[in-house]
This record gives C-alpha cells, sequence and structure tokens, in this order.
DNA sequence: CTTGGAATGTCAACAAGGCTGACGTATCTT
DNA sequence: AAGATACGTCAGCCTTGTTGACATTCCAAG
C-alpha cells in the first residue's frame, strides 16, 4: 500500500505540477462538495456551521458540547452560538448527563433529522454521482489520499468515528 | 441501496455508509489542506482570500481582475479589498492593457513570488507526503473523484487551466 | 464542608471576508 | 453620440470565527 517501489518505479506523479494539480483540485471539489447543502441552508438562515453541527449530532447522538468542540475545531462560543439557534428552532436538544450533570448531551429532534436528511441528502447524491463516474478503485485511492493528507488528530478523530458502533 | 446489479459488478461501494465516509474524509481532510498555508498567513495578517489571489496570479500571469473574479467565484468588492492590500504591500501589481486598455493585468512582484513560493511549498510538502504515502494509482483515484465532485463550471475552468501553455 | 478544577453558558467586543446596492470613470464598440 | 464593459469605491450588512471576563454547576480531593 504504501511505497510499492521507491526502486526504479516512475516517481513521476510527484513533480510540482501534478502536485499543483491536486492543490486545485481540492480547491475547485470542495466548492462542488458544499455548495448543494449551502443552497439549502440558505433559504432557512443557516450557514455552514450549522450544517457541521447538525451532521455531527446526527452521527454521534449524545454526544456532548466538549466532544462536538473539539471535533469541529472552533471556540465554544462560537459554537454555541449556533447551537443556540438550533435550541430554539427545535433541531436539537440537550440532556443533562446522569452520571456528570455537567454534560449536556445533544440530539436531534424529528424537524432536527428532517433537515440533516435533506442536507445529506443532497451531499450525498453528488458523492454518489462522482463515485459512480470514478468507479470502485478511485473512490479507494481518493479517500486513501484523503487520510494521508489529514493531521494526526483529525485523522484519530476521523477513524475513531468510521465504524462507531454499527 | 441504489442498485444491486447494474451489470454483476459490486456496487458496494456506493452505500451510504461509505458516501458519509466520504464526505468525512473530504471535510477533514480540507483541514489539514488549509492548516499549513493558514499558519503562515496569520503571521502576517493575511487570509486565505489572499492566498487564493495569490496563487492564481501565479498560475496565470497577466490574468484579468474580472478573470480572477470568475475563477474565485466572489464579488469584485470582496476582492478588491484583497487586491488592494496586496497592491500596498507590494506584492502583486497591475500593469494596464495594450489592447484594452481597461483591464488591468495582475503579476507578482517579486516580494508575491517569494510569498507564493511559501505558501505552496507548505502545501505541496503536505500534498507531496500524501501523494507519497497512498502510491500512484491512489493519487489517479483521488483526482477522478474530485474531478467528478465538481460542477460543470468548476471543472471547465480546472481543465482550462490544466495543461495551460507548458 | 470547603475548595479547586472541569464543563458549560453568556456577555461584550472585534476582525475577516463574504454579500448587495449605488455610483463614478475610463475605455471600447457600435 | 450612446451604450456597454472593466474596474474601483463607498457604505452597510451578515456569518462565523476570535479573546477576554465572568457566572454557574457539579465532581472530587482535602
Amino acid at each position: 500500500m504504501a511505497e510499492q517501489s521507491t526502486g526504479g518505479e516512475s516517481l513521476l506523479f510527484l513533480t510540482d505540477e501534478n502536485l499543483r494539480k491536486g492543490i486545485e483540485a481540492m480547491f475547485f471539489a470542495y466548492r462542488g462538495f458544499t455548495a448543494d447543502p449551502d443552497r439549502i441552508l440558505e433559504d432557512m438562515d443557516y450557514g455552514r456551521a450549522h450544517h457541521r453541527a447538525v451532521h455531527f449530532i446526527n452521527r454521534s447522538p449524545g454526544t456532548t458540547v466538549g466532544n462536538l468542540l473539539t471535533i469541529l475545531g472552533v471556540t465554544k462560543q462560537s459554537l454555541n452560538r449556533v447551537l443556540r439557534t438550533l435550541f430554539e428552532d427545535g433541531l436539537v436538544e440537550a440532556r443533562i448527563g446522569k452520571q456528570d450533570k455537567r454534560e449536556r448531551h445533544l440530539y436531534l429532534t424529528d424537524k432536527g433529522h428532517s433537515l440533516e436528511r435533506a442536507l445529506s441528502d443532497a451531499q450525498r447524491a453528488r458523492m454518489r454521482a462522482a463515485y459512480r463516474a470514478a468507479g470502485p478503485s478511485a473512490v479507494q485511492g481518493f479517500r486513501t489520499v484523503l487520510e494521508a493528507m489529514m493531521d494526526a488528530e483529525q485523522r484519530r478523530q476521523y477513524q475513531g468515528l468510521k465504524e462507531g458502533s454499527t
């Protein structure tokens, strides 16, 4: 998986030109990646920050505010502003921890699940189209490179959530 | 989930679970992707917007303000705020067009090239490490999926610049 | 029981970098 | 001469990030 053969193999894929193409591919692809959810969100006065919160709450129901802070990598003040609107609008609810009553465990309400659905359906549709067009082995490569691009800390979180409990 | 048998191939790579992993991989990888340049930029009161401008001016020297607007997908007011600081700091210079004197053709100065160097060195280093760890065929797949993920318009721009003049 | 620290919430203030709208100017094109 | 185009700019607004300060609540250690 790692090095095919640092011996006499072509390392042409490591030219600056190829790397630059990869950089621009990331830039343009990320725009596409967020475009569909962004359209849905702006119709309801939400932003990407709300999307991220909803995504990770859906993905790890009962997660605490502290967990979310770590995953999202923002300050609590910033996250709190977003969470507050989600509470007010009845998309997310917080339950006080049983063991540790300081903690707030976050859950999506039905309404929250609806939004999450709409957002991830849109995003998955694009992802599915890309995956299908590229084929399974390309997808494998895609994931391999992305994982290698993460910071160690981010990779840990990514993999920690990878096969959570399913 | 989708269609099990479009020909006998396994379409297991199109499961919602796999798509979700791809989505999160994009999220975390993009953070890593921007982390190194961000660190350099914040030491000098610049932001990602400056990075993007510098990158594309370096890549297409003599490009016009209008071109840049199209590529970056922002408003001229927003871009102008960034360009103004780049002019003031002597990183970018604008030359009036010979054929059409309304156009401003943008070029990096030596100082601009230095910054661009520093930024892209950092970003390429991470990219190179990821590429090397993943291997050539993974890289191929990576690019294929990213291209498929772009909007048609973005892909046009990406490919238009792809092999520019070399 | 008291005290320290952890987890959380909140107020205030600020900055970057998006956006819209309106207007001005130089320059091309017709 | 008139209109369109390329660009710049002023003014104002929004989201989402930041710091700093402070209150609350609770756990755990003395």
